[in-house]
This record gives C-alpha cells, sequence and structure tokens, in this order.
DNA sequence: TTTTTGATTTAGGTAAACCTAAATATTTTA
DNA sequence: TAAAATATTTAGGTTTACCTAAATCAAAAA
C-alpha cells in the first residue's frame, strides 16, 4: 500500500479509535477521508494483511502497536510542521492545517528530528495538540471544555475542541488565544451563555457552542 | 495528469533542453526519471495535451511558456528548500537532494513566498544554483569550468557540474567550498591534473576529472 | 422472533502511471 | 541507397486506489 495512503488511514483509525474505544469502524473511516466505504473495506484488508491494524468483517479496526506507531509519527510530523509555520514563517493557525497534511507525508527520519530541534522541541502545536515525541510517546492535554468551568472560576484556556477554519477565527476575533486567562464571570439562565473576563480585560459574552470547543485546565 | 508526475517531466525536460537545444529526447528522459521510454511516449502525449509542452512524434520536447513556467516553479521550490535544509537545519550539501526531491512538490503559492523571505530570498541554492524567482525569472549562473583557468590564475569557487554526494563530500575532504579562492599553481603535464593553493593555504593536487566539475569566476 | 433498517462487503469498473514485447520510424553505416 | 542499428511508438498488461450497484450481514424495532 502507498504509504501515503497508509498514513492517511492510520491517522484516521487513530483518530476515531479515540472517541471509541471498540475501533474504527467503515463508514466513519470513510466519513473522515471523504471516500466511498467500499474503498474503506478493501483498504481494511490490506492493513490487516500488513499487520498494521486488527480486523475483523463487520468490525471495528483497532492499530497494532506498529501501526499505532505510523499513526503517531504522521501527527508528529504534521504538528511540528504546524508549529513550523506559525512560529518561522508567521502564518496564522486557522491556515495551516492544509499545508501540514501534506508535509507530515515527507518521510526522512533525520529531517523530523532535526525540524523538532530547531523548534526547541514543542510539546504541543498552535492549536495546543500534543506533539507525540519520536519514540511516539504522546501526554495527552489535561482539560476541560470551558461549560464545565464553575462561576467565578478562573481558568487558562489550552486547546480547542472543533479545529475548523472559521472558529479559530472567531475566537482570534473575541481576543481568545492559547494561554488567555478567562474568569467565567457568569452563565446566562436563558441559553447558557457565558459571560467573560479575558485577561482581567474585557468583558463580552460567547454562545454555548462556542464555549463547548474551548478547552481549559484550571489555573 | 498528476501534478507531482507532471513537475517531474517538466523538470526534466527543462534540463535536458538546457543542454540540448533541440529539446528533450524520450530516451533522454526515460533515462533522467528512470523509467522506460514507453512509457515515457505516452506521457509526451498527455503534456502536449494539456498545453505544456509542445511535441511531435519521433522529436524533442520543448516546453511552451505555461510548461516552462512550472518547472521553474519547481526548480524554485526544490532550491529553497536545500537552503532551508542547509541553513537551517544544519544538513550537508551531499545529502540534501533527495529530501529537496520530495519537498519541491509541496504546492502552496503563500508557503513558498514565505519561505524565501524567511531564507532571506536566496539567489543561490546550497551548490551554487540559481534559484528562479516568483515569477520565474532565472539567470543563468555565469561561470567556467576549472580546468579553463590558466597556471597562475586566482579564481572563485562558485557552483560544481556534478552533484553526486560521492564527489561533493570528495570536496568536502580537499577544503573547496563555494566561494574558495582557488589559485592554480601548475597543469601537470602528464595527467593535467593541477596543482592548487586553496584560500592562500594548503596546497593539493586535483585530477583533471575533478577540476572538470568545478565551476568558477574570475577573481 | 421476525421484519426492517442501516452498515458493510463483494462484484465488477475506471483512471493513472507504470511495464514488456512487438512494430515501426529514423538515423547511421557500409 | 540499401542494410543495419538505434530510437520511438504502439499494443496489450499490471497495480493501486478509487468508484457504483448489488448482495449480505447485524442490530434495532416491531
Ligand atoms: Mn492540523
Ligand atoms: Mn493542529
Ligand atoms: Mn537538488
Ligand atoms: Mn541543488
Amino acid at each position: 500500500m502507498e504509504r501515503n495512503v497508509q498514513e492517511n488511514y492510520l491517522k484516521a483509525i487513530y483518530k476515531l479509535s479515540e472517541k471509541n474505544k471498540e475501533g474504527a469502524y467503515t463508514n466513519d473511516i470513510a466519513a473522515e477521508l471523504n471516500i466511498k466505504p467500499s474503498s474503506v473495506s478493501e483498504s481494511l484488508k490490506k492493513l490487516s494483511e500488513e499487520h498494521l491494524i486488527k480486523y475483523q468483517k463487520y468490525k471495528a479496526a483497532t492499530l497494532t502497536e506498529k501501526g499505532k506507531l505510523i499513526a503517531l509519527m504522521t501527527i508528529r510530523k504534521h504538528r511540528l510542521w504546524e508549529v513550523f509555520l506559525v512560529e518561522k514563517l508567521g502564518f496564522r493557525w486557522d491556515e495551516i492545517h492544509p499545508m501540514a497534511e501534506e508535509m507530515e507525508h515527507i518521510n526522512f527520519d533525520e529531517l523530523t528530528e532535526r525540524l523538532a530541534k530547531f523548534l526547541d522541541n514543542p510539546t504541543a502545536d498552535p492549536h495546543g495538540d500534543p506533539i507525540p515525541d519520536k519514540h511516539g510517546k504522546i501526554k495527552a492535554l489535561k482539560s476541560k471544555k470551558l461549560t464545565e468551568a464553575k462561576e467565578k472560576e478562573l481558568v487558562i484556556m489550552v486547546g480547542i475542541e472543533n479545529h475548523s477554519p472559521s472558529f479559530m477565527k472567531h475566537l482570534d476575533n473575541l481576543g481568545l488565544s492559547l494561554g488567555s486567562a478567562i474568569l467565567v464571570k457568569s452563565v446566562v439562565d436563558f441559553d447558557n451563555s457565558m459571560l467573560l473576563s479575558v485577561n482581567k480585560s474585557k468583558d463580552f459574552y460567547i454562545s454555548r457552542e462556542v464555549a463547548e470547543n474551548v478547552l481549559v485546565k484550571e489555573s
């Protein structure tokens, strides 16, 4: 199987397996990769033959250690390039994903490791997502949704749940970014919108929809 | 035709057309790309349909303006990434080509232009080869072979004719690199080897074979 | 427990970029 | 200029990753 394609499948299965411990279902993989389920069926057979996933017909697919490592290394490359694009080339966090989606398939270990060093071995990408180390060790971001913060609680923004450019741009407009100190002033009874004070200055409301996609940690 | 493949064909045709003004011949393209001539024949038809080359059966292929621009932009990307790999990541000039060969196919104009700016808009890559500007303007390196230098002439090394890693490593061992001031002390009658003094210090002999692949300019 | 629905796989195709072997054109040599 | 050598194209295949439509399976509902 072409390396490129393989990496995309394994990354999709990894992502889906994070939400569903059973593994990744054919239809969900198809949706994730924007291809038809019948194509996925075929490919799962091949990945299984290559011992990259465990798979039985009609069941969810799970990664083997070998497959998981490839998935993690692909994520590592993706996120390192995202850091490069933002830190070195000055791109905004909402425009980098499509580029990283291609750069992640450049496979030269020495390049990846030198890039990491050049970037000071970052542990998170511009969206707050953790970057696996060269051995595939990744430490899950310990966070909760902003909606879970109580009134009067002060929290720090550490990530986002939704990665769409429109959401990111909206956060930019609101003045919310990674590291922002967010004080939940109150929660509106009517629609669960929240009144926030960010970095001790401006006060403004955000919808529950937004709050659900903002990840924070205790301060 | 897949962009990736297209770029490789156009780059090969560009390169061959530099040496042979007639254009690029099927067999030569095949050799350059390490594929069979019959495959090239097919592809030339397609490139021609896409108006990227001018081509008539049994004749040499030449680039159209459109095709030439794609070739030059591919070369631009290739050489910019080579500069990045050496200047920012610390790779040696003899190990970067295979990586650049893949990175040159990442196609995001904004990325290319930001990369160029990040690198201070370099006009030559680590091998001394010129980098086309964003409009495809490229100024040919004005140079001559070291074999053309006369005895007692002082010249500056500006490029190489042979791009093999083994040749580059040999130059490293000799202490010859871009910018070296080379004084041709004498030419040996027997085998045309040359006695050089580099940067006013060490004296050593190089074979005619080496001298033929070193490009220099008057100092 | 039977039906119905939805998920998944299978069967049979397509398009791209290769390949080998055979045919044909062009160029070189005698 | 005819034969031989070389270059190129054509014909017919292969492989990979897709696809659509039809068949089959499994889970949910009746
Ligand atoms: Mn991303
Ligand atoms: Mn990211
Ligand atoms: Mn190169
Ligand atoms: Mn180069």
